[in-house]
DNA sequence: GCGACGTGTGTACGTTCGTGCACAATGTAG
DNA sequence: CTACATTGTGCACGAACGTACACACGTCGC
């Protein structure tokens, strides 16, 4: 028989920004946590070993990417990758170059 | 005198979700040529090797993921985690299993 | 045709990886 | 108080890392 625990909650997450491989680390402890599960379970879904996973939790930024990537799908966490808020320039270049051209004439 | 290029436009980059080392190296590589720069800039850019980016562009699973969020970061991408769409329960199991031992009383 | 640039990839090197195992510390249930 | 589960971390091992360098190839501008 399973060792079980139900949480006292379980939430919908909002979407975590991630910047540094501690951040990383914090989100996989907090977000397995929220899921009920030991370390060992989680390694087992993600096909790691347990050494690692503790490894990642506590901000090792060597780990391997692909591993981390398995073990977020183990969570059932999607990663997303956006232009930073406030850096990208909206502006179509050809038509900005075409209008100049125009006036030029 | 620095080499610039203008590219054909600068679009408003949608989310773009990671699955795989493949997928992230993918991004990584239309990122860098959106913004017109070549592995040598953004290589030093991150603080990275030019042979390691090369490396992640073309999907190494094992590529390290402190160097991964440092290139992104010069990418000026940023990388959030969020639940799987559709995966998530919604549901408060302390309410459930209150409501439950009500019933049996 | 030539030079400059960008990129893919092999090699060598010193260093560190992921894994398995073990042990200690902590918290919890009975 | 004891037993158990969980977690942090050190060590040994075979394997692979990131970096620097080099070379080949394709593309482009002159």
């Amino acid at each position: 028989m399973h060792n079980v625990r139900v949480c006292n909650a379980v939430r919908k997450g909002g979407a975590m920004r991630v910047r540094t491989p501690t951040e990383l680390g914090a989100l996989v402890r907090d977000r397995r946590r929220d899921q009920g599960l030991s370390q060992e379970a989680l390694a087992t879904r993600a096909r790691v070993s347990r050494r690692w996973l503790a490894a990642l939790e506590a901000g090792k930024p060597s780990a391997e990417v692909g591993l981390v990537l398995s073990t977020l799908e183990a969570l059932n966490q999607e990663v997303s990758v956006d232009d930073r808020a406030g850096t990208t320039p909206t502006v179509d270049l050809d038509a900005v170059l075409a209008a100049v051209d125009e006036e030029d004439r």
